[in-house]
DNA sequence: TAATACTTGACTAAAAAACTCGGTTATTAG
DNA sequence: CTAATAACCGAGTTTTTTAGTCAAGTATTA
């Protein structure tokens, strides 16, 4: 899971369009000045937003962009996920010797920590954003389990 | 809280350093060769982490570096914030206009990501990754409270 | 004193991210 | 019917970040 500018704009037009879609499909342009999202870079990410099937398109004038689903049903991950060209965060750097065993010591510690952050962004919603309601969250560690081999 | 390969890389050298220098100090080549990362890249990092005071150099022959402290009071966050240069991820983004409450929808969302991922990580010490033994989490939302205003 | 190994800072190359642009297509209000 | 609107699409550019290199040191000890 990456995290870039590029997903946060994501969300924050998400946020914005599910603001203000109720009745009517909501243009980019008026996104990018609510938002101080450049118009090109909104059209990028609605592009991708689309064909992830978050949102529906409306041309013509007075069309725009709307939510595919309710608020409630559209989460945090999906939204990144849908912007953000998904490489894998687990994978051993590139150049350590993952292959055979020995190497690659702090593979389970990524793979952890990709699973927590997906964790924790599937579980927001449009809807908690809207409502400024996020879940709180409460995390127990249990030292001394021993680790499991697929996580 | 930002990650790329260069908090990675540091990480696996430490639980080099840490697997080695039981008796005596481990030099950037050894490690260099067994982890398969540049001398000149080891470097680098090593001079942040001393700088951070996780480890210590000793110079002249049978040289190297030490861990500063005991493998289980070292955790995966000092480690990561010792090398890369931390940007805050709860940074609007640079452009939005996050001065004047309307804005910046998603504030608490990243300041929330953020805690959990440094929350995650700091629960991780040297000695937990030695031991191939992480800490397993089980993480409780609580989707109705409301948000505090502080995080 | 000579070899060792850390120290420092500047520098370069490559990759990714952020952002721009031009032209096109569908739709609808008038 | 047609002109204005607004999404659509792909290519291209600029900027920033990351990764990695290098050279000239300094301290230490065998």
């Amino acid at each position: 899971m990456r995290l870039t500018t590029k997903g946060r704009f994501a969300v924050t037009a998400m946020v914005d369009l599910a603001q203000n879609s109720t009745h009517n499909a909501v243009k980019l342009n008026a996104i990018s000045e609510r938002q101080q999202i450049s118009l090109f870079y909104l059209e990028q990410l609605f592009s991708k937003l689309r064909k992830a099937g978050l949102v529906d398109s409306v041309r013509g004038p007075g069309g725009g962009y709307v939510l595919k689903h309710a608020p409630e049903h559209i989460n945090v991950v999906q939204i990144i996920e849908a912007v953000e060209d998904k490489l894998d965060a687990t994978l051993c750097s590139g150049k350590a010797n993952c292959q055979s065993g020995e190497s690659c010591l702090t593979h389970d510690l990524w793979h952890n920590l990709n699973h927590t952050i997906h964790h924790y962004l599937s579980s927001v919603t449009l809807l908690n954003l809207l409502q400024k309601k996020l879940p709180e969250h409460t995390m127990t560690f249990h030292k001394t389990h021993q680790n499991k081999e697929h996580l």
